[in-house]
DNA sequence: CAGAGTATGTGCGCACTTTCACAAAGAGCG
DNA sequence: CGCTCTTTGTGAAAGTGCGCACATACTCTG
C-alpha cells in the first residue's frame, strides 16, 4: 500500500506547493544527519522550519507513511526517501548558458555536488570567451548547444545571460530537449507546458521584503 | 479614495502571496518600458507571465485603481506606482556577510543597482580576508558588524556564509537591528516575528523540478 | 505484560485564493 | 453626440490549502 501510494504519487497529482516544500524538508534533514540526530518528530522539525507539524505530516502523507507512531521519523530513512521522491538519489547533468560573472559564480558553486546536480557543459556566444576553461568545462559556442544537449541527453539548463537574450536562449534549450530551466535572468520566459521553469531573482525577494520595511 | 486605499493597504493586510507577485509585475513592466511599450492590458501582461488576467487585476486592486477602462494600464505610471508600493522608489542599503566565492559574486552583482538596492558594507570572520577590497567595500571584521549596522541604520542583511554559521550570523544581524534578511545559506533560520527572511537556494529550485523529470 | 505516554496519519471544517462573469467607464468613430 | 468596442474593477462562486483534534499504533517502564 505504501509502495503503491508512492508510485501513484505523480499520477495522483501531488499539489505543486507540496512538492515545493519537500526540498526544504530534505535540506533540514541533511543537516540533522550531519549533526548526528537520529530521530525527529514532526513537531520539532516544524519548529525549526517555522511551520506547523500537521503540515509536515500531511505533506509527507502524499507519498507514504514514513514515521513510527510514538517515535517520530528516522532521520536518515526519511532523507533517503525524500531523495528518492525528488529524484535526487542520482546526479543530474546540467548545461549552463552564459559565462559572464554570474555564469562563473554558478560554474564554481560548490553547492550542487552532493545534492543531486552538476554542470557538464558551458556555452556563451562571445567569441572572446569560447574555448576558455571555466571550472571543469571548456566554454563552447552557442551554436553547438543543440547537438551537445541531445548527445549528452541533458534535461536541465541554467540560464545566466542578460535579460534581453533570455527568451532566445530558453527557446534554444527547449528545442534541444531540455525539460527544466533554472533562470537567473530577471525576466519571465514563456515555455511549453511540459517544460518547467524556476526563477532565481534575488532582487524580487528583496522587493518582497522592502514592502514591509519602514 | 485611491490615495486612501493605498495608505491603508498595509493595515488592511494585503495577502503575502499578492505582495510576492508584485516584483514579478514590476520586473515585466520595467522591460516593457525599455522596449518602448506605452500601454498594456492585463490580458497581454498575463500572457507574458503565464497567469490569468483576473489575478493581475485583483492583485492591483488591493492598492488602488491604476488602469483606464477600455485602454489598459500606462506602463510607466504603473511601474512607478509599483515601485512606490514596494518601497523601491529609493535605494536601500544592505550589508553582506561572507566574502567567499558567493560573497564575491553578490558584491559584484550588477543587478541590484537600478532596482532599489546596494551593498554598503561587507563582513567576514576570516582574518586573511579582513582589510581587503571587495567591489566598492573594504572587508570588515565581523566584530564591527553591530556598530556598523547601527550607525549606518541598515535594515537589510545578506547572508552568504556556510550553513553551519548562518544562524549565528542571522542572530547577530537581528540583534543589530536588521529587519530583512536574504539568506543564501542552504538552511532554514529562526528569526523574531518582526524580521523577514527570504531564501536563495538554487538547488531547492532544481529539486522541485527534478521531481517531475523522467 | 499491562498501563502510561508519545507522536503519527487523516477526516473535517474554516480560511484563503483563484477564476468567472458582468456592470461600469472610458476611447474612438462617424 | 450617440453608438460601438474595449478593458477595467469587483462581487460571487468555485477551488485549494491549512490546521485542529483525535483515533490509532508504537515505545517504554516497572
Amino acid at each position: 500500500m505504501t509502495q503503491e501510494k508512492r508510485s501513484e504519487a505523480k499520477a495522483n497529482q501531488v499539489p505543486e506547493i507540496v512538492v515545493g516544500r519537500l526540498p526544504i524538508y530534505l535540506r533540514a534533514l541533511a543537516h540533522m544527519v550531519d549533526e548526528g540526530q537520529r530521530v525527529i518528530a514532526s513537531q520539532e522539525l516544524a519548529e525549526r522550519l517555522g511551520m506547523s507539524s500537521a503540515q509536515i505530516r500531511k505533506d509527507l502523507s502524499h507519498f507514504g507513511e514514513f514515521g513510527k507512531q510514538g517515535m517520530g521519523y528516522d532521520v536518515i530513512y526519511l532523507r533517503d526517501q525524500l531523495r528518492a521522491i525528488l529524484n535526487v538519489d542520482r546526479v543530474w547533468d546540467m548545461v549552463l548558458v552564459g559565462a559572464g560573472d554570474l555564469g562563473h559564480a554558478i560554474a564554481n558553486y560548490g553547492g550542487f555536488e552532493g545534492r543531486g546536480f552538476r554542470v557538464v557543459a558551458v556555452f556563451d556566444s562571445n567569441p572572446q570567451k569560447i574555448g576558455r576553461q571555466l571550472a571543469r568545462c571548456k566554454i563552447r559556442d552557442m551554436v553547438e548547444l543543440p547537438d551537445t544537449v541531445r548527445e549528452m541527453e541533458v534535461k536541465i539548463g541554467i540560464v545566466a545571460v542578460p535579460a534581453a537574450a533570455a527568451q532566445d536562449v530558453v527557446d534554444n534549450l527547449v528545442a534541444a530537449g531540455v525539460k527544466a530551466i533554472l533562470n537567473y535572468a530577471p525576466i519571465s520566459v514563456i515555455v511549453p507546458d511540459d517544460v518547467h521553469v524556476q526563477y532565481i531573482d534575488p532582487v524580487a525577494h528583496l522587493q518582497r521584503m522592502s514592502y514591509y520595511l519602514e
